[in-house]
DNA sequence: CCGCTCATGTAACAGGTTACATGATTTA
DNA sequence: TAAATCATGTAACCTGTTACATGAGCGG
């Protein structure tokens, strides 16, 4: 029951389609949530027959045709009682911290390589992140965006996300200069 | 096919039994994977039964008797395999991020409760990862450590940890201030 | 003409969570 | 004497991933 508010709170800004909401959720974009179009269109029809959202059919030419959902009463509401209740922790679960933690154990060289595709990847998205925000507060400076403007969710959750981004580019870059400097002091004994 | 490596990185740097590693992948711990006990009771077994991990009984006269679990050859060579094909990205899937999404739709005295508390989990977990990554390193310095000392590994993946909570905690406070000037400038309109 | 985008799904499987079960010992 | 710690599991369920399926239009 998770996916299922993720999904509420992505369409409160605005009608999406299924395929719209999954360029939203997609790995490489998602700065709050992520999930496969499979998963998305399977919640949509949850949501849709529990009356939390509503569609409506766009019919298209060159395209084929669409539905788009908005947020009814009912789902607003159920997104009242999520926020009320307590929040799961959330934690780290990253393949590439499980290669670090068995560091002194396996191939630097290799684990360097997965470092460097990381850093280059969080590199990546810190800089759309940083579009994202540009274009969401446009000439307001982010002190006046926040205090004034709406909405501001959007704009907070992705200032986590450049945030969780830097984290992870900077440990990599951190943990890569770790690992290079004890290769050569290996290699000068 | 995740949880195994984990299961297996912790294991490396000396042996452990069901209880102490379900201890060390506690929400409330973990610094580089999270797991219930159930669940690793069940991935310590199938490990055996692969040969990746051999455990040995401990009889013990006032505890209950105890396996305690090493990593084998074929384990380390699974966990070098491991560490060679590339790791998927990793990403954000927070329920209070979900709820600091939907801002502008719901009560802001809820969230900035929600997110006070998150705040006071982070900071107890800085706290701890300060605490483990001081007694690590022992009387060296950081750099030192990390040049020239054994293990490497964990300490850097508590550094992660770190990292991560101090993001946690530093968006927590700051989104909590936002939304407080944010209702005192509604209720003076 | 090949691959990408738009648009929506079904089915099988892997991984994670919650609930239940047991029982002795130590600490508050 | 109540709660926490040590110690290990089973079973049911929910969530997420991977593989497969379809089909028109558009850009290089």
């Amino acid at each position: 029951m998770a996916l299922r508010h993720a999904v509420l709170a992505a369409l409160l800004d605005g009608e999406l389609s299924g395929y719209q909401l999954a360029k939203a959720f997609d790995l490489g974009v998602a700065n709050f949530w992520h999930a496969q179009p499979q998963q998305l269109y399977a919640e949509l029809s949850r949501l849709e027959k529990g009356g939390l959202i509503a569609g409506r059919e766009v019919v298209q030419e060159t395209r084929p045709n669409k539905r788009l959902f908005h947020v009814t009463e009912a789902g607003l509401a159920e997104l009242g009682d999520f926020t009320a209740a307590s929040a799961k922790p959330s934690f780290i679960r990253d393949d590439l911290v499980v290669m670090v933690q068995a560091a002194d154990h396996v191939d630097s060289q290799a684990l360097i390589a997965q470092l460097s595709e990381r850093a280059a990847f969080a590199e990546a998205k810190i800089d759309l992140f940083g579009k994202m925000l540009r274009s969401m507060r446009g000439d307001h400076t982010e002190e006046e965006f926040l205090r004034h403007c709406d909405p501001i969710g959007p704009y907070l959750t992705c200032m986590r996300g450049l945030a969780f981004e830097q984290g992870n580019r900077d440990w990599c870059q951190h943990t890569i200069t770790v690992l290079q400097e004890r290769r050569q002091a290996h290699a000068h004994h």
